[in-house]
DNA sequence: CTGAAAGCGCTTACAG
DNA sequence: CTGAAAGCGCTTACAG
């Protein structure tokens, strides 16, 4: 069924030139006459010739795929990054070959090897680590890594946050500025940068107003652990009046559990507040004050410190925190 | 920086062995002795070297890539789905190159384009549609086509969605045993199948009973104007007493209006049932009633169907309608 | 500007 | 089982 490929040698017959003068219509830059020009691309049109992308790259070394690897699809913080990442790539003319892995996966390295093996020119990795051996891997094969909602200790990768200590410690600011006394927080994956750094910057908060954590419980990023961490953390005699979650997918599973299950009202009862501000954060039904990431600015860099990399292979790796705001809503505001 | 790329031919003379005998060993079913096996092996290892899959695509003809063309990420059913598909894919060897496309993008053709571009043994669309201009040379060229979540009339189109027209008379059939008189439909994107097939059935369920639609707006898919279409619904004097909302991310939009906007209890006041059931429907604050899309069964079927046509190039094209339960929830059962 | 030729890193008949 | 050779579809010096 499949007519045979048109190749830049069917062209060429077809319009009484070289195969060198197809491919170099094809390529941006090359020199050609307009005569040769036009009697190529109306022979392309007719025999619906396009370039193989993958023969290119053999040869140019660039293949113009970018391989992302990501987790936690269900915090919607991720699908609206992708989105954004995808078609900012897109517009610089690369193109995306996703690896999907579990949430606290440890062999992301044979992923990894797999997109190694596609010449990838780049590397984004959300919310997932890398072996150090791989990593010198990718960097002696010039092969640009970036960290994105993660960093890692390693000198090698360049890692795009938001500045999540300033996070953490804004929340806490927030809760004392709003005279909650028995302040709580519900932990996420205690792998990641991002859970150590937003408690840290919390408890700092806490600190310099002379008060500590009333309570702590871990949800591990995850909607069902985050509820029976709430439950926990609620079934006692004297309950926090306040609690952070460490994002905001799990703050939704803590909020249905303190309305729903233990009947309590947030947030005359209990203050919520989380982190990313993802879109649920501002529906009716939660209203939930949260540390926005700022996104676009963090896949803008992202993009950027991707694309001076593969430029330019002695570009240091950066490492970036950007400042994102306190968005206040009513689950923290009694008189909101 | 870069080491030098490692090939076959480095290995080959580490090893003393022929460039062949390398590629051999890395090809699964070539024949080798255990002898040589283990001489390139062992080499290969030393040199950190990997099968370069672009050279092996050029050779072969597959590329064991799978083109993605998805939109509407901050419905949570497309990234459930993307998960889904992804891993399993990853599991049969195949990888997915993604493209983002605006929700109701017309020049999907260049994406695609692009991803015949990169070679890809197939293709999958969710929600996206395609030009049969651009269906047949997809055809043409051997690389099947599935349309996800949509159909589409192309002959060499396959499709895997849901019994929509059965889904939406579920919807009808349900709410009128729960004894509600006025019931409401709040359309999706005209130009989707999805919205048609939903709506037609769900008259068919209301006709069946001696029923009309008692109003309509149209949300199309779309966060915001489903929050419109509910308001402008809602604000009249005599109410709707039951909606069917044609997904359920447009539902989450209607029911924050009428409770949170126009307080109105559900399901005492109004009843609201979704579609695709995705996770937020179980959610605490939603409890959303709503027509359960067996993604899972969805995604398997889809992957079928691309594999199956990769393989056997006149395998016919398929278009499956999988049936889905109604996942009822308190939003529409006023004793529950 | 243009064509002939080499070569990117592989796989795969073809002999042996 | 194994090596030499051809070839996948391109790009890119090199001459002219």
């Amino acid at each position: 069924m499949a007519s045979e490929k048109v190749t830049s040698s069917h062209v060429a017959k077809a319009a009484g030139v070289s195969q060198s003068a197809v491919s170099r219509v094809f390529t941006p830059g090359a020199s050609a006459s307009s005569k040769t020009i036009e009697k190529v691309r109306r022979a392309a049109n007719e025999l619906g010739y396009r370039p193989n992308v993958l023969a290119r790259s053999l040869i140019t070394g660039k293949s113009r795929i970018i391989g992302l690897v990501v987790a936690y699809l269900n915090n919607q913080f991720y699908p609206d990054f992708m989105e954004k990442l995808s078609k900012g790539l897109q517009e610089e003319g690369y193109h995306v070959l996703v690896m999907m892995v579990e949430q606290t996966a440890v062999n992301t390295d044979d992923l990894l090897e797999k997109i190694l093996d596609y010449q990838a020119d780049g590397i984004v990795l959300a919310s997932v680590a890398m072996s150090s051996q791989l990593a010198s891997r990718c960097s002696a094969e010039g092969v640009p890594v970036v960290l994105f909602n993660r960093t890692q200790d390693n000198d090698t990768l360049s890692s795009i946050t938001s500045d999540n200590v300033a996070g953490g410690r804004k929340a806490a600011e927030h809760l004392i500025q709003q005279g909650y006394r028995r302040i709580a927080y519900i932990a996420g994956w205690s792998g990641a940068s991002t859970q150590r750094d937003r408690e840290a910057g919390f408890c700092e908060g806490l600190a310099a107003a002379g008060r500590t954590l009333f309570a702590r419980e871990e949800g591990n990023f995850h909607f069902e652990e985050a509820k029976l961490a709430a439950r926990q953390m609620f079934s006692v005699d004297e309950r926090p009046d306040a609690v952070f979650v460490c994002n905001d997918h799990m703050a939704f599973a803590v909020m249905d559990v303190l309305r729903d299950e233990l009947g309590l009202r947030i947030p005359q009862d209990v203050a919520v507040v989380g982190y990313d501000d993802v879109p649920a954060a501002a529906w009716g039904s939660y209203k939930l004050t949260s540390v926005r990431q700022p996104a676009n600015r963090m896949v803008e860099q992202t993009i950027a410190t991707l694309l001076t990399q593969i430029e330019n292979e002695d570009a240091p790796p950066r490492r970036l925190a950007l400042d994102g705001p306190l968005v206040v809503r009513s689950s923290s505001v009694k008189s909101k």
